[in-house]
RNA sequence: GGCGUCGUGGCGGAGUGGUUACGCAGAGGUCUGCAAAACCUUUUACACCGGUUCAAUUCCGGUCGGCGCCU
């Protein structure tokens, strides 16, 4: 059976991959599911950039607002979620376009991860409260097997125990999918993401962020993202609003060059210069093709 | 002008007569239920000149610069 075909627009933070998006699913009748781990989160619109009310309706956008920002979110989740979506979408015939920065997020679909289990809160809590050389005893203790493991990272220890020495599963790449990457040159990035931010700002981030903070504190997950965490500081008083501002653009920063270095490893990813060469390849691929 | 004090890599900040402290930033990388996370590797220094010493960033003298006090 042959799969239906999928496409990925990936890249970094403020590379233009929702306008592009968005022009791509009206040539080509899709529509968008979004691959950004902060953008599933209800209330966290300003600070993830999330489409605008004008442009959901001009295309179907799925996977914004799907989390509630007290219950958290995963990348199993997101998995599970994506794959609802995809078949849903087929089932219009229509054409999938996932969207997004979360490097493991998208490859999550590419190369289908089977994810184990959950981890049960109590464990969790419990676990965290141990040192790393206790867990790493635990490990041995058990027997589990780490090899390809990172021992010094607390997390994947924590996982290997909760898990019971398990490892999770891939797949080699889905076929017929294209994936097309957003890179811009580190000039205009760095001048994409100061207009970025001071746009943020200028909607009435401090806002949003004020009204997320009464409501849920600073202590839950996605508080903990770029462009919300900053603003303790300055509603302390510890920095000013110039500062507040610097900071969450070399934050902003911080962040592209990790994504970079994910998607770097990524060898399918066709590379775009200009949105015209996006509809030749979608164009040609389609061709090959059918739905 | 005199006395004292300080002068460390992009920034912050230890320390020593002879193995690069460290943190941040920068560079590279890992990545399967927190991934805008977590973790790993890594570049850059001891203001300048002279002296003592087997050896000086570390001791001594001077120069320059900052700071403080005094006249």
């Amino acid at each position: 059976m042959k799969l239906l075909p999928l496409v990925f627009i990936v890249g970094e933070t403020a590379s233009g991959k929702s306008k592009l998006a968005i022009d791509l699913a009206l040539k080509f009748n899709g529509e968008i599911i979004n691959a950004d781990s902060w953008a599933v989160y209800r209330g966290f619109d300003i600070g993830t950039a999330k489409p605008s009310v004008e442009e959901r309706r001009l295309v179907p956008h799925h996977l914004f607002d799907v989390a509630d920002p007290l219950a958290g979110y995963s990348a199993a989740i997101f998995k599970r979620m994506a794959g609802e979506c995809i078949e849903d979408i087929y089932t219009r015939k229509k054409l999938p376009i996932i969207v997004g920065g979360t490097g493991l997020y998208i490859d999550s679909i590419i190369y289908n991860y089977i994810f184990l289990p959950g981890s049960n809160l109590k464990e969790r809590s419990y676990l965290e409260t141990l040192k790393l050389d206790d867990l790493k005893t635990m490990v041995n203790k058990y027997g589990f097997d780490s090899t390809g493991i990172d021992l010094n990272n607390k997390r994947r220890v924590i996982r290997l125990i909760e898990n019971k020495g398990k490892r999770p599963q891939s797949s080699p790449m889905r076929k017929n999918i294209l994936i097309l990457g957003l890179k811009v040159d580190a000039a205009n990035l760095e001048n994409n993401i100061k207009k970025r931010v001071k746009r943020m700002l200028n909607d009435g981030l401090e806002r949003e962020v004020k009204r997320l903070v009464n409501k849920y504190g600073w202590d839950i997950e996605p508080m903990k993202g770029i462009g919300y965490r900053q603003f303790k500081d300055y509603f302390n008083g510890h920095i000013t609003y110039d500062q507040l501002r610097e900071l969450i653009i070399s934050d902003t920063i911080k962040l592209v060059k990790k994504q970079k270095t994910w998607f770097k490893r990524n060898k399918s990813i066709h590379w775009l210069h200009n949105s015209s060469q996006s509809v030749e390849l979608i164009t040609t691929f389609l061709n090959k093709s059918y739905i």
